[in-house]
Parts: C-alpha cells; structure tokens; sequence
DNA sequence: TCAAGTTAGATTGTCGACAATTTATTGGTT
DNA sequence: AACCAATAAATTGTCGACAATCTAACTTGA
C-alpha cells in the first residue's frame, strides 16, 4: 500500500526506514500494534534483511520496541512518556535558544521575524486557523535549533527525537492551542536573541514549551487516544 | 581475539553490539579506523547479518557513521564535537540534577553522601589518585541521573549518549583534573538537592560539567589524540 | 613520467532457506 | 467446564550465496 511513494534512496534499508518512519508517525501502522516482519516485507516488496535494518534504526528513535525472540511493537504514546520527553525538550531547545542568541547572525534573524509576520498574516487571514507547521523550514522551532550551531545537538533533536515529538503534536492535534498566544511566545523568544540575551532566550524557550506540554496533556487526558496511564 | 569474553545475550547481534562497543570504547578498534564486515565475522565467528544489526545499532549510538555503498567507520574523537556533546551533558545532567531535587527521596540523598564520604576516603588514602568511576553504580552522575526520575532522559543519558562520553573520559585520561576539586563540587550539587534547590543544583551542575570539558579541551589541544580540528 | 580509462578484486547490499524460539491449537485429565 | 501438557503452526534469529557497487591495480596513450 505504501510502496507507491518510494522514496529513492541509496539503499532500501534507508527507503524502508523512511517509509516506516512516516506510517507511525502518521498512525498508518497504529499504536502498539505488533510489527510482523513477514507481512511488511511482502508489503514493501523486499526481503526481511533490510526490513530488519531498518526496524532496528527505528528501535533507536524510540518509535518501536523490540523484545527478543518475540518482535518489535509500536510504543504507544501516554502522558507520562510524554511530559518526560518534553522535559527533555525544554532542556535541549532551551540551551538551543541561549546558543543562539549568541551566535545567530543579523540577516538570519531578520529572517525569522519575517517568517513570524508570515505566521501572523496566516493568522489574521484565516481566522485563528491553526498553522501547520510540519517539519518543513517554517517550523520555527527548528529554527532556532539549526541556528545553536551545536552540531550534535542538531542531530539529536531533528533526527532522533523529532520523529516521537511529530507524534505527540499530531495525534492530539494541538486543538486546545492558543496560536496567537504561541505566536507572541515565538516573537518574545526572538527579541532575546536578537537582543544577545542568552539567559532570558533560554528561560522563555523552557516555558514555552513547558506551557505547549501542559496544554498537550491536558488534550491527552481529555480524548481517548493515547490513555495507559 | 574478543570472543573469549562472550556476555550472554538472548540474542548474537545484541551480544556483538556490546562486545564492539567495549572494542571501541576501550581503543582496541583504534578510531577512525574502517569497519570490515567479512573480517570482524570471522573475528567474532558469527555471520555478517547480526553483525550488520550491530554496526546500525552503533551508529545509533554515534561510535560509528556509515556510508551507503562504502561501509562504517569507527569515529575520530575531536575537540569541536567534545564541546558540542558536552553542552548537550550541560543542558540535559542539569535538568537531571534539578528534577532529582524535587523528587530525590531522603534515604538516597543519604547514600550518596555516604558515596562521596568514601570518594574522600580514597583520595586521603591514595594521594589524590583519581578515582575511576567507569560506569559502575558509584558514579556520581549517573546516580544523579537516575534520581531525576525521567525514563527517557534517562535512557538518553545512559544508553545512548554514555558510550562517547566514556570514550572522550577515557582517552584523555583526565590527567588534568583535580580529584579534590571535582568533589568539592559534587558535595555542592548534593547540597543543592538536599535542599530542594533545583535551581541551585542545575546551576552548580552546568558549572561543573562546563569546567570538565575546559579540563578536556586543554588535555586535547596538548595531546596527539584526536586532533583533526 | 604522468594521467586517464579499463579491468580485476574486494566489499557492501540483498535475497531465500534453515534453525531456534515463541505462540496458537489440540487433546486429555481432574 | 477449566486447567495443564503436548503438539503444530508461525515468527524471529542466523546463515551462506548472489548481485550491485566501490576500490585498487593495471594497461594504454600522450
């Protein structure tokens, strides 16, 4: 069903990794569902040595566990797990941001406040509709990471957790988010790094998303997805 | 020349990925050397399909970066991404160290203090010998860590991030640190959490891991190790 | 002599099949 | 009817072999 979009890469582990990686994230392959190498691999049209590979990069973004001798499943997303990684978050994307007003250059500044007006315009065009911010270039957040030049901080938070975090963002929709107010929580946070202070971008970011995760869990507790706690 | 030490594991590729791991860690597969998947099979006397579950396992870790088509090889331990690691351990051990003041439970805060009592017995008695405190359940961060109470921060800290950070420990030695020092600042830090002060405790130790990687940048730069900056 | 193209060798990527383990089914006993 | 043991089916773990790609050696020409 998925192998209609393949995605040419170098070699299929990578391809079937990608491709795995969406269907989670996307809920394609439901939460906790068993992941059965046979089926997937007639599925994907390959055999189970790839499929293997990239069932054990998935293991390592935390998308799927692995027992031996029994097989992988998918995690299934709860609250608690939830508030742990965006702990997590608030500690790296806040040292993200202190990192960043130290070293961001002026035009790269500039062009986040553009982008923010963007956001803005969207806003006041579409009545409050919530901006889907997906990964692309106009997340702002990973704004700011790119711009903290921390190279393995980079990686850590785009390549290994940000798999997980799409998840949360997605299967709870963000519908209790206040986009306006993010949107002055996002500019504030830009001020202190246009203005060079470390401190004041790092304690915005933290409760930035602090408040993001409390809005998040109260969504989670309220709908029927996600409830193992 | 490894498979004398063979740690059961339920399953051989786990068994290799632990076994390569030490083999790294510990020099004996020298850095920036290439990864032969028919030569390390025949070493360990398994077939290249578990073996290659471990090499991607390791680069999951960061001991290893692969390329399509060209193969893994072991990484070159370098100032600039000793920094960048270690700024990640700033922002991440301090959020450990504030979350375990509000959550570490009294008998353990009696613990380690009487952990840290014995860290001076043994300086007094070995004339400030370093103390290694290679993993074990007597390293002081990693009891911090495990204090915080967060499962994913520590996961990250102890399973993925730890494996590099022994290596950089372990090749330099640490020559230059004062055993006396570092105490000194870990009595403070447990202070702090005695004390409920999670601020404090984050404070202090961002202070402590920050003055650790200025030790390890000097000990690098006057060194022939790593040096690729 | 050096450079580029070509060929030979070796290594990685992928596949299908077998062995080991787990899970499901069946049958028997209390 | 429920529980346990034994067997059958299915799944995971491992292996050896083939295909695709890269690396190194060799040849050829300027």
């Amino acid at each position: 069903m998925n192998n209609l979009i393949s995605i040419k890469s170098a070699t299929l582990s990578e391809d079937i990794a990608q491709q795995l990686t969406n269907a989670i994230v996307q809920g394609h392959i439901p939460q906790g569902s068993k992941i059965s190498e046979p089926e997937l691999a007639k599925q994907y049209g390959v055999s189970r040595g790839p499929l293997r590979e990239a069932i054990v990069k998935l293991e390592g973004l935390g998308l799927v566990t692995r027992t031996a001798n029994v097989g992988a499943r998918v995690i299934q997303l709860n609250t608690q797990d939830m508030l742990d990684t965006f702990t997590m978050r608030e500690a790296l994307e806040g040292m993200a941001a202190r990192l960043a007003a130290s070293t961001m250059p002026a035009d790269e500044i500039n062009s986040l406040y553009s982008l923010l007006d963007k956001h803005q315009a969207h806003l006041d065009a579409n009545q409050d509709e919530h901006y889907v911010q997906q990964g692309g270039n106009d997340d702002f957040h990973l704004r700011i990471i790119h711009a903290s030049g921390n190279a393995k901080l980079i990686r850590l938070l785009t390549e290994e957790l940000y798999a997980v975090i799409r998840m949360y963002r997605r299967h709870t929709a963000d519908q209790r988010s206040d986009p306006r107010q993010a949107l002055r929580e996002h500019k504030a946070i830009l001020d202190a790094i246009a203005n060079h202070e470390g401190d004041l971008a790092e304690l915005l970011m933290r409760r930035h998303i602090s408040r993001a995760s409390q809005l998040l869990k109260q969504a989670m507790e309220h709908s029927s997805v996600a409830s193992r706690t």
